[in-house]
DNA sequence: TTGAAAGCGCTACCAC
DNA sequence: GTGGTAGCGCTTTCAA
């Protein structure tokens, strides 16, 4: 009554997973005939090959990975480790996808995480793919202390940066101009007449921030408008903070006409507070980072389009060329960011 | 001249990772009290466990964990696998930041893969994932015959479904209620005044299109508004498939007055049309999936919101009960999804 | 064309 | 508290 079907009599318990040697007894050949088969090594009769593809298909055998590139002697797992801020940031999942679409073009898999920008996380999640040894590394870096790489590149496993500067470790980077591209941003306000520009600004600790910083300052300094300290609003991290901010700014005696959002996640934080206070139309707005409705939104907004995509597929593109033999100096390839002028970025002071 | 700093001769040569001998050779131990120290086993002399660990710090040892699980016998891996559609889609990328939340926090790390809706792809992911020997499979699917993966549940490595039913195969299921989510955004309309409703879908492959399809029709029909076959379009995959489909929903004769977009980056297409076309303030909209700026374009959109990162969560979970022992019927976890009122779904026909 | 033996890096098991 | 031996599933090497 309680054994419905089934002809034996295991239930619960998990079957134990065919391996080679399941296959050989079945197929009646030797391991190395399996594995011959399982590899599409020639020299195997046509007849031995489909006895033993049958076993297969019968058993449910699956090649176990490990153990074959762990006899492979240090072979490559055809795994590259992925590490980013947060995956669910349009930003990054737009990098991810970049990298994997070249990963998959060469028949690799990506094993990702996120960092949530502590130190902490991307080292536990670094080893951890060390341990697992991928064939290599893209890392969108946040520790301060990216050192102990250096021996990990020299045993073999590369790592690309991307977006950032690696810390303490010279390796390939890809990038965007952010100084320039934030100089322009700032340009392009200031050629509308604009004298007091807030800034909103990730925190300081990973290169892209300082290098947006710099850019501003240099372009408002050139142009001899104002450079209140009150003015620029560093360590934002969430929306949340960029639109309390924003408030803050809107908010001082001698408010900005103008805001710089320096980064994706301020610019939504940003947009919102215009928007509630029903200034949109009134205060100028760049944004660092296009994202999907800019277009759609009233005013459009005027963006510094990063392309996080062409970022990642170049960070895996400089990955592969390591492990095929380039063994040249770190070199550092720069992705173009382009100003896209919308509307938001194009009032003038009233 | 060639040669400038550096001890030894090689430079180009990456140098052989140490291994277990390696370390126990440098501190005069055996191979298993180095194994007992990476282990943390109590059994060691903290002396002797100084000494080594001093040599795996000098050696840069770090343990291969394949060879570990390898000989841990069918051991976990610690490691799941995950695919969906596209990484880079929000309700994707969404998805995987909750299934990597509870992944990690039980020290486990994820392996993804986008199969770019192609059943082809996704087999070819999966497959990949099992030669891994991932502890377990988390699956955004779209291939018509998921049948094999009762074989695999079998054999001890359970799959859990987000979002979409799986096809062929009893498996754990995290969803929406999206039948009645679809009725409640159609019905919500319908009580608005609109008598004919536009239907914007994806491939009707996939469960989630079909069941949408039926709330909408259910709710059209018990109101005895129009149902023309022209005012539901399907197989739409894009964004920009999306904007031409409500072009040309506007341009019909009797254009509908209101427009329901079930599917997320179909309601940015819809809403990109209507805001070109001056159309947005007089077409009301409701979007299934809510976005970030849902609440700054003008009127806000009134949305379906799922809560995709509890989906991943709740796959995830679903997952570690089963490896923990659970060993009951297919569960199915239906997350809330809930209508958000914001202005564009409340517009009533000119 | 096929197979036997050895061993990849690690741990279970048993001895001391 | 420590070490030897065997073997996880697979491939390399060499022999038939």
């Amino acid at each position: 009554m309680a054994e419905t079907t089934g002809t034996g009599g295991r239930r619960t318990a998990p079957e134990r997973r065919a391996t080679m040697r399941d296959v050989a007894r079945a197929s009646s050949v030797s391991v190395m005939t399996v594995s011959r088969v399982v590899n599409n090594s020639p020299n195997v009769d046509p007849v031995t090959r489909e006895r033993v593809l049958e076993a297969i298909t019968a058993l449910g055998f699956r090649p176990n990975e490990a153990a074959s590139s762990l006899r492979r002697n240090g072979a490559t797992t055809s795994t590259i480790g992925l590490v980013v801020d947060d995956v669910g940031n349009p930003f990054c999942s737009a990098l991810h996808r970049g990298v994997e679409r070249v990963v998959r073009r060469r028949g690799h898999m990506l094993i990702s995480g996120s960092s949530d920008r502590r130190a902490a996380e991307e080292r536990s999640l670094i080893t951890a793919l060390l341990r697992r040894r991928v064939d290599g590394l893209v890392v969108m870096g946040i520790d301060p202390d990216e050192a102990y790489l250096a021996d990990e590149i020299r045993r073999g496993v590369p790592a690309v940066f991307a977006d950032r500067r690696p810390t303490g470790v010279e390796a390939d980077l890809v990038t965007s101009d952010n100084l320039a591209a934030s100089r322009l941003a700032t340009e392009h306000l200031l050629a509308h007449g604009h004298r007091r520009i807030g800034l909103l600004l990730n925190v300081p600790s990973v290169s892209t921030t300082r290098d947006r910083l710099e850019g501003y300052v240099t372009a408002v300094t050139a142009a001899g408008a104002d450079s209140d300290g009150d003015l620029v609003v560093t360590d934002l991290l969430s929306p949340q903070e960029a639109d309390a901010a924003t408030e803050r700014l809107l908010g001082l005696e001698r408010p900005p006409t103008a805001i710089f959002a320096a980064q994706n996640r301020l610019a939504v934080g940003a947009l919102r507070a215009l928007h509630r206070r029903g200034a949109a139309g009134r205060v100028a707005l760049v944004a660092f980072d296009d994202f999907e409705l800019s277009d759609v939104v009233e005013p459009a907004v005027t963006v510094i389009a990063q392309d996080a995509g062409l970022m990642g597929e170049t960070a895996a593109e400089l990955l592969f060329s390591r492990r095929e033999g380039y063994a040249g100096p770190p070199r550092t390839v720069v992705v173009p960011a382009e100003l896209i002028v919308r509307g938001s970025g194009e009032l003038r002071p009233v």
